[in-house]
RNA sequence: GCCCGAGUGGCGGAAUGGCAGACGCAGCGGACUCAAAAUCCGCCGGGGGCAACCCCGUGUGGGUUCGACUCCCACCUCGGGCACCA
């Protein structure tokens, strides 16, 4: 109404004033040591970029707070610690852009981090802030990686990995991306090199079955589940004919396949082995020799890449050898052919042309034998088969032909009846098999911490004892790296050299450094046992705090990341380091933020930094426009034209403020109290399920309904300052201290309502006549049918 | 190709079996003002009617139901993930 100006909501001065108040007050500091009711509430850490946080970052981080802060006002001791996972590739190859080391870049750019988490008002705990680039930090991921090596759940071995020429490194298969490098989009080579891995198979069975007891969003928990990729299905072991093709003579070799159609093994009419598999060299024929060993060269020259990615032409060569169908006991030949893979199964598989797309091209392009062993109940009746044009892969309905004693049986049961079949003829067992490999951690580059193993020529790899970590990253100015495959570190060679630990002689050290993905695969351990430096964890805060209430991150790491902690979680577990095996209770990801329809890049240059925004309007307004755009889940399209409506909404509130502490004892209508408790009710309903866009617009339901109404009573003004904290936490402090209160906002309880009061006495009821609404009728709530049917009538 | 997710006013979105379009933006009209901004009041899916009202309308086509944005089947479009995994 008439405010004047220097009543005016003024958020530079609110904002300074109450970040200054919690860092004096530590409000944002819980107790770790013994909370009432602790809540761990974790966000994915940023990488510091040297752009500074973007508006994605700032969207993710401020719902991740809004529900931390609504869990504290619901009565928990929340902790949400905010760090920097500043390793890696990303930090390296900027650094060598614009040449300055990453580890003077580094700090300049958290610095820079730390200012803008402080200017957005998220509610961390900065006594408990961590970089996983600080010795003191990676000291931990290095003892990590020997618990892991102890425990025989790290390894080395030499093996095709994923060479990007431009970055110079090894990469994951997880950071190829149809065979281009995830970051710099150049075409990846195949080469081999001595990597070390860690044995996350061993793990794939329970990351499956755990998936279905913990709570997290539907689309990470699919992704996790197709990315381990559990197939079931058995192995079969064919016979290897003798080399001359006799049919009828045998050798002392097996081929041993993976199947999950072992109902179609009558119909494996040849078989194909990956060209890199060892049988290959011993099964071919004299007179093959030449053109298989060409095709083995060419299969190994044209690496992982097109192998994946390439055109799907079906390419193979006959090896000369026969093996023995178990099932029909005829020979069948023995190709080689790169569409099948050694890294999946066992490197072969029988061929059944008629029942799979692949086979079925490949035996159309060499014209080997089509033999259908699947028909519609209708046609296996009738015995009219007519020929296939293209592979039958349907089972439902369909039933065995062709197939001797399972002719007619169900293609579904059949799977399981071939497979015991096998079985007790010591040709087969059921076998369950799953995409996922192990996890390759080395890295051929600088910036991480180095992998805490020493090369000694008597004692073989030895682990650095413990009492010698961290194993510190030496500060080398050429970080380059080159095409050796060296890492930058072997030619630093007072680093390089070192006493072997067990028998004192020059040895080497490792100089490979660990993927980034170790690094964050532990840090919610560390978050609440900063101030340890004698051990990663402590175990009491570990138990008072872990596993992690609540995770709210992007789903670009629903597998990677996520997977990768809950695999190193398990291991600690059955180290007996930690209690639980899911490290994260709940886990939500958030949608994400586009610039006009398209992912924010800088390549785009559409990435948009919050800064000039929080500096116009203030963080509170820019808060709450990020939350009110969509749903907090499936993000929006970001367009700075709305942002005027949460302000003028938070200027309202501001003056609803500056009137309720005048007055009081308002007699409150119905409608009003009614209004009231409802809105307590859906906005924490709202809040709780991360819809901030309709909590926010209950909030200026409740708002619009005290200005129609004139009412300006002072518990709901109050209570309304309490619902929209999370949300805007400097203004509501501000509010908070206008209306009187004290101490923090946040030490506040959220309002209670009152379930009868949040409905009205009477319910607008309309009546509708086939299925047009023809009336409305005021009935009372609880009325039976019979009572609305009369009034209606009426 | 397979697996997820989504299609609603000019725009962001709400409603998950019961009055479609809450809330907000933009727009239009009015009040205040010398004027503008800000603020306040009103209108705001399409069509018809002087009016009370009526008809149509949630990607397309079918279905279930007294009643469908919502459930089922098929299809189209867009977004994301996986992709020669046997």
């Amino acid at each position: 109404m008439s405010d004047t100006p220097s009543d005016a909501y003024r958020p530079d001065q609110v904002e300074a004033k109450w970040r200054a108040r919690w860092a004096e007050r530590r409000t944002n500091e819980p107790n770790l040591d013994s909370p009432k009711r602790p809540f761990y509430n974790l966000m994915m850490f940023p990488y510091p970029s040297a752009e500074g946080l973007h508006v994605g970052n700032m969207f993710a981080f401020t719902g991740a707070d809004v529900y931390g802060r609504f869990k504290r006002l619901m009565g928990f001791d929340v902790f949400t610690p905010m760090g920097y996972d500043a390793f890696g590739i990303h930090s390296e190859n900027y650094a060598l852009k614009i040449g300055t080391h990453p580890g003077v870049l580094i700090p300049r750019n958290i610095r820079n981090f730390r200012r803008q988490l402080e200017g957005m008002g998220g509610m961390f705990d900065w006594s408990h802030s961590l970089s996983t680039t600080d010795p003191s930090y990676y000291k931990w991921t290095q003892w990590l990686f020997l618990q892991l090596f102890k425990a025989g759940k790290a390894y080395k071995k030499k093996a095709a990995v994923n060479w990007c020429p431009v970055d110079k490194t090894v990469l994951a298969n997880e950071q190829v991306e149809n065979g281009r490098c995830e970051r710099c989009g150049a075409l990846v080579e195949q080469r081999f090199l001595e990597q070390w891995f860690f044995r996350i198979t061993d793990y794939a069975d329970r990351l499956l079955g755990n998936l279905d007891r913990i709570d997290w969003s539907d689309t990470t928990l699919t992704a996790q589940r197709n990315w381990l990729g559990r197939s079931e299905g058995a192995e079969i072991d064919f016979a290897v004919a003798s080399a001359n093709s006799e049919p009828g003579t045998r050798n002392s070799e097996r081929i041993r396949v993976f199947t999950t159609r072992p109902d179609t093994l009558f119909g494996a009419t040849f078989m194909v082995l990956a060209p890199e598999h060892p049988l290959v060299a011993r099964l071919t024929a004299p007179d093959r020799k030449a053109e298989v060993e060409a095709y083995v060269k060419a299969a190994a020259a044209q690496d992982l890449v097109s192998r994946k990615t390439g055109a799907r032409d079906k390419t193979g060569v006959f090896i000369g050898a026969h093996a023995i169908n178990p099932a029909t006991g005829q020979p069948i030949p023995v190709w080689i052919a790169d569409y099948v893979l050694m890294e999946y199964g066992t490197g072969a598989i029988m061929a059944v042309p008629a029942h799979d797309e692949r086979d079925f091209a490949f035996a159309t392009k060499y014209g080997l034998e089509i033999v259908r062993v699947l028909a519609s109940e209708t046609d296996a009746k009738s015995g009219r088969l007519a020929p296939l044009t293209e592979a039958e892969v349907e089972t439902q309905g369909f039933v065995l032909v062709n197939s001797g004693p399972f002719d007619g049986a169900p293609a579904e049961q059949s799977k399981r009846a071939i497979t015991e079949w096998l079985a007790e003829k010591g040709q087969g067992k059921p076998v369950v098999q799953y995409r996922l490999h192990d996890w390759c951690i080395s890295r051929q580059r600088y910036w991480g911490p180095p992998i805490p193993i020493i090369y000694c020529e008597g004692c073989g790899p030895v682990p650095v004892p413990e009492k010698d970590l961290p194993v510190i990253l030496p500060d080398i100015p050429d970080f380059r790296p080159d095409d050796s495959g060296i890492s930058p570190l072997a030619r630093h060679e007072e680093w390089y050299y070192v006493a072997c630990p067990q028998c004192g002689a020059r040895a080497r050290r490792e100089t490979d450094v660990s993927d980034t993905f170790l690094d964050s695969a532990w840090y919610y351990l560390r978050y609440p046992s900063t101030e340890f430096d004698d051990r990663p964890f402590d175990r009491k805060r570990t138990e008072t705090w872990c596993p992690v209430t609540s995770y709210i991150g992007g789903n670009e790491h629903a597998v990677l990341h996520l997977l990768y902690s809950r695999f190193i979680a398990m291991v600690l577990h059955d180290l007996g380091q930690v209690t639980f095996e899911e490290p994260f209770t709940r886990f939500r990801a958030h949608g994400l933020i586009v610039k006009d329809g398209a992912k924010m890049s800088k390549s785009r240059g559409n990435v948009v930094i919050p800064d000039e925004y929080i500096a116009q309007w203030g963080a509170d307004t820019f808060r709450l426009y990020l939350m009110f755009l969509g749903p907090f889940q499936e993000g929006g399209d970001f367009r700075d034209a709305g942002i005027s409506g949460p302000r003028r909404f938070l200027d309202r509130v501001w003056s609803l403020v500056g009137e309720a502490s005048n007055e009081s004892g308002d007699e409150l209508s119905k409608d009003i109290v009614v209004r009231w408790h409802a809105t307590r009710k859906k906005v924490a309903e709202h809040y709780e399920v991360l819809h901030y866009n309709t909590a926010i617009s209950a909030l200026m339901e409740l708002v619009n309904a005290l200005k129609d109404t004139g009412c300006k009573d002072r518990n709901i003004v109050r209570d309304l300052v309490v619902m929209l904290a999370p949300l805007t936490p400097h203004f509501s402090e501000e509010c908070w201290e206008r209306l009187g209160q004290q101490g923090s906002v946040f030490d506040a309880t959220y309002p209670q309502w009152d379930e009868a009061l949040t409905v009205g006495s009477q319910v607008e009821l309309p009546v509708q006549v086939n299925g047009k609404t023809r009336a409305k009728v005021m009935v009372n709530r609880g009325a039976t049918q019979e009572q609305a049917l009369a009034i209606a009538l009426a």
